[in-house]
RNA sequence: CGGGGCGUAGCGCAGCUUGGUUAGCGCGCCUGGUUUGGGACCAGGAGGUCCCGGGUUCGAAUCCCGGCGCCCCGACCA
């Protein structure tokens, strides 16, 4: 039987298909005020893997979580002039508290350069102190007009870390290791989404930075996410708070700072960047149940084995969900475990257990295997090590397929409609930009010709990502 | 902030043009039963400030005026 589709197909109406299954895959709700979102615990879980693998990584490179205030004064954002300038329209402000009009209105903050630079200034006395290594997980609040669930949302968690440096050499390293060894590794491995990295043209950078590097993935429209960024900030927030240190000379010296981040928006692009017409994709490595073990009926013996099973599954580790059968029909029940994307489901019916099978089934392929019950536990350690593999390797199949050389700007117009043009950045200049933009287009990042990330958009022989993006 | 579209049950919609019994339909939900190897079926049932305010009228979901909200498409951002 040929069922209807659950979801509004991809090649139909890409963002309708979105937001079918940020609703039918139970991920998250619009908030009660425009633009806000409510996480739903299976996209919530999600989360919370994300959060641990990039929490881990970060703290292999030295840094330390801490905490600073959702509040923060106005006054400390208009000490960094490029920075006030590009955040004000998008900043929400406390105006009345307490009953009261306040003698100085308080940002909700955007993102928490200034408040960490304050207490950076405070704590750091002598080189001794350096670097300081600082990341904190929050939530952030950035006005928007355009608002879409995970992927641009007013209020949004993330993770920020800030760090400052003796010098602009050790910053600008710790930002490249960080972007590497956490973003890039993170996405690669666990999230198996590849990306291109490369730095940002001057005019896409975050404001205050003086070299913002990111990670930009491709969905299946073929337009672009940035996913993560890293930031070098220069001596501009150090010179805004005074962040200054005694070097072994006895000099006062500036610090140089980093920033980086990653967003809730990662969860938008794991769903874009694998699902298909039947719902979300997971990689086993981010998937909060790898393994769903389904009765095909109620019935004693078909339980009893479902739930020895996902004993066995459960004791080698691996993350595993019973459907005992009490939810409706079969067919009704695959549909939902493939709208949420689990990678492996083991179907255990009577047919199959009077010959002592149990049947396997890939989320990313489909396929089925008829396997016996006592080898279940090897073949499914073995295809979710596969699954991860394979989901990278078509991810970055699909992103090969779609991404071009070009030698001109009309070229990489016609081939930013549905995927990356790869252009010399020799060849699109200040008129370029411009002219992308009235395509809805944009230099997605600027890289050396072997795809290593460029120090400076100034080096010879820069290649132009060029693409639509979210 | 520009351009479109829409507000009627949890979700998706019809009804409105041409005002008139108790406001419908599909999905979902509850109860009972039969089912279950790719979105099951039968029977019964619960669920509504028809976005808000005002006006016209004997009578408004429907007509008029004014608000508010949401979604989609564009300019800014993670």
């Amino acid at each position: 039987m040929a069922s209807p589709s659950v979801l509004t197909p991809q090649s139909e109406d890409f963002p309708k298909w979105y937001q079918d299954i940020v609703a039918k895959a139970e991920m998250a709700d619009n908030g009660p005020v425009r633009g806000t979102m409510v996480i739903r615990p299976y996209g919530y879980a999600i989360w919370e893997r994300i959060q641990a693998s990039i929490d881990e990584r970060i703290k292999r490179t030295g840094a330390q979580n801490a905490y600073f205030p959702l509040f923060i004064p106005e006054s400390y954002l208009s000490k960094e002039s490029e920075h006030i300038e590009g955040f004000s329209p998008e900043l929400a402000v406390v105006t009345h508290a307490g009953g009261e009009e306040l003698a100085e209105p308080i940002v909700v903050r955007p993102t928490s350069e200034t408040v960490i630079g304050e207490f950076m200034a405070k704590w750091i006395q002598s080189y001794r102190d350096l670097p300081l290594l600082l990341n904190q997980w929050a939530n952030v609040v950035r006005w928007e007009l355009r608002p879409r669930l995970f992927l641009r949302s007013s209020e949004f968690l993330w993770q920020e870390g800030h760090t400052a440096h003796a010098s602009a050499e050790d910053a600008s390293a710790y930002a490249m290791r960080i972007h590497l060894q956490v973003y890039n590794d993170f996405l690669e491995k666990v999230l198996a989404v590849p990306t291109f990295l490369g730095i940002k043209p001057p005019s896409e950078r975050f404001a205050g930075a003086t070299n913002t590097m990111t990670c930009e993935g491709m969905m299946r429209d073929g337009k672009a996410l940035q996913m993560a960024t890293s930031h070098e900030l220069g001596q501009n927030f150090a010179r805004a708070f005074d962040i200054y240190y005694q070097s072994e000379e006895g000099q006062a010296e500036l610090c140089f700072t980093t920033s980086w981040g990653a967003s809730t928006r990662l969860v938008g692009g794991l769903i874009m960047a694998h699902g298909d017409d039947n719902g979300l994709v997971l990689p086993p490595a981010v998937a909060p149940w790898v393994v769903v073990v389904i009765a095909v009926r109620e019935d004693e013996e078909v339980l009893a084995a479902c739930q020895q099973l996902n004993e066995v599954l459960s004791s080698q580790g691996l993350r595993t969900q019973i459907d005992d059968g009490r939810r409706g029909s079969f067919g009704r029940r695959v549909t939902d475990w493939e709208m949420k994307g689990v990678p492996l489901r083991i179907e255990v019916g009577p047919r199959d257990l009077a010959q002592g099978l149990v049947t396997v089934v890939r989320r990313d392929t489909g396929e089925k295997f008829p396997v016996a019950l006592t080898e279940v536990v090897d073949l499914v350690e073995s295809l979710v090590g596969q699954i991860q593999d394979d989901m990278y390797a078509a991810a970055t199949a699909f992103r090969d397929e779609r991404t071009k050389d070009v030698n001109s700007l009309d070229e990489a117009i016609l081939t930013a409609q549905s995927g990356f043009a790869r252009l010399a950045w020799d060849l699109v200049g200040e008129n370029g930009e411009a002219r992308l933009k009235a395509e809805a287009m944009t230099v997605r990042c600027l890289q050396r010709a072997d795809g290593a990330i460029p120090d400076n958009e100034l080096e010879e022989g820069l290649v132009a990502i060029i693409a639509k993006s979210y």
